[in-house]
DNA sequence: CGGTATCCATCATGATACTG
DNA sequence: CAGTATCATGATGGATACCG
């Protein structure tokens, strides 16, 4: 979230959902509230630190509500508020196109 | 484009659109092709070597095409192909959740 | 007009180790 | 279990100057 004022909605709502992990976060909560390690299991390539760091940005922005239990084990949920839901709705279409193209997009070459 | 394998469409989506410049260049030659000048300007706050960059690597992707008139003065046209114009589909829902929540977005405290 | 080439500052991400 | 702290690296972006 780096500016304060927006040319387009499009513009908007890249800075919110923006970076590698938002998106993903977003999807991996839409059925269900998961523990921080569930989270971290069902995110393959994410670290400890990003995943805090993204969930903690998106606690601010309001997408995601965050609950502790106070227990042994300690045992903190993450959710989606109705306007996470209403972000993930809008990148349903984003996604079905990434994978009715993940062939062609993995086989862009690198570098 | 870093990855070569994805988990899920949403994953390659956002590999292939991410940053902060791609969606707002598809969104911009959506209409009609553009000059790199007129590009340009019409992207507020873009410099010209990110927009160059940028370029460069969404025709790699096949988003873009680029079409060069040997005339003086020179004369470059850059519009979508197929490929971009079903991404720039799939990002419209995104487009418009951001712009009904732009007020939202905006007031969402930064740092 | 439509770029290219450098240099440099800052930010995003990653690896590893440690804690209540 | 759910994080924090620290350091390193690489990507991103801005400024400036130059070229066919």
């Amino acid at each position: 979230m780096k500016k304060r004022t927006y040319n387009c909605g499009l513009d908007a709502a890249v800075d919110v959902v923006g970076g590698k992990w938002k998106a993903l976060i977003l999807w991996a909560l839409h059925r269900e509230p998961l523990r921080f390690g569930e989270l971290r299991r069902s995110i393959s390539g994410i670290s400890e630190k990003m995943l805090i760091q993204q969930l903690r940005e998106m606690e601010v922005y309001g997408l995601v509500h965050r609950e502790v239990h106070r227990q042994v084990p300690p045992k903190v949920e993450y959710s989606l508020t109705e306007f996470g839901r209403s972000l993930n709705e809008a990148l349903i279409p984003l996604g079905d196109w990434g994978h009715r193209h993940m062939a062609t997009i993995e086989a862009i070459p690198r570098d």
